[in-house]
DNA sequence: AAGTACTTGCAACTCTTTTGCAGTCCGGGT
DNA sequence: ACCCGGACTGCAAAAGAGTTGCAAGTACTT
């Protein structure tokens, strides 16, 4: 099976190649986002990363998210207004905020096919369904 | 037919009815959000208004904007990571921002409708098809 | 073991939006 | 027509999220 520590190795390999370091901060930042693969602030993060070293700063969680995301290790989901959840790429799925609770629910990526088609055929555009959250009421909040 | 000062009235009765007033800011910033009916930021509508009377303050924009926000006058469009951007909401319509230029297109509000059956399917999630922008590449930065 | 370039911590800053407050002005009542 | 209360505004200041510059620290290559 595979460890939370094998998917950290891996991607510490992905970024060695890359001329990229293993650094604890690294380390630290890919634990906490394999611990709690639910959606996550980057000072959520940066509080995970923290319990566990305290000196590292929420500066280093940014551009270290900036780099997985650009390495598509994680992905970032813009909530409408509101700071940006960060979550490990592997489960490639959409998102359903809250707008009155701010729950955020998951929803298979399929949902977005018919989307995909039409935004394609009508101007050319590739839609990135993991990347942001369709706002509306839950079930409980309408 | 229906001129950009009828709009104004029938907003401006509505503000009233609701125990409101009709001020020369909001006659200003009802104009440009009529004048140019795209998506336009907090920061482009005070432009446009300041045009015209210079000392209107940018908050003032902020804080009618929610106001008609809440009267449903217009919708609030969050592009990821970005201003929110505004426009009337007289027509329904989805939005397609490009992750690398910027650029926006509109979607007609029925490509939504198979991801609206799904999300109310799976969650009991009523989503808000006017608030947000989907993400992704336009043709020319693919 | 040493050098180099990647990383980090820190502080200061940017951008967008919100809030507090005191003065201004709209419009219903007289 | 005039007055008054409450709605609205301008200004300044702050708050929230994220970014940047720089010097010091450190992982990896040789």
């Amino acid at each position: 099976m595979t460890t939370p520590t094998d998917i950290i190795e891996v991607v510490l390999a992905r970024i060695r190649q890359r001329g990229g370091r293993a650094t604890p901060a690294r380390r630290l930042l890919l634990g906490a986002l394999i611990d709690s693969a639910r959606h996550q602030t980057a000072e959520d993060l940066a509080e995970a990363v923290q319990a566990r070293a305290p000196e590292v700063h929420l500066t280093t969680i940014y551009r270290n998210l900036d780099d997985l995301e650009q390495m598509g290790v994680v992905d970032r989901t813009y909530v409408s207004h509101g700071p940006a959840t960060y979550h490990l790429a592997s489960t490639s799925h959409g998102h359903l905020a809250c707008e009155h609770c701010g729950a955020i629910a998951d929803i298979p990526a399929e949902a977005f096919l018919s989307l995909a088609e039409t935004a394609m055929a009508l101007h050319g555009f590739a839609i990135s369904p993991g990347h942001f959250a369709v706002p509306g009421r839950c079930a409980n909040c309408q």
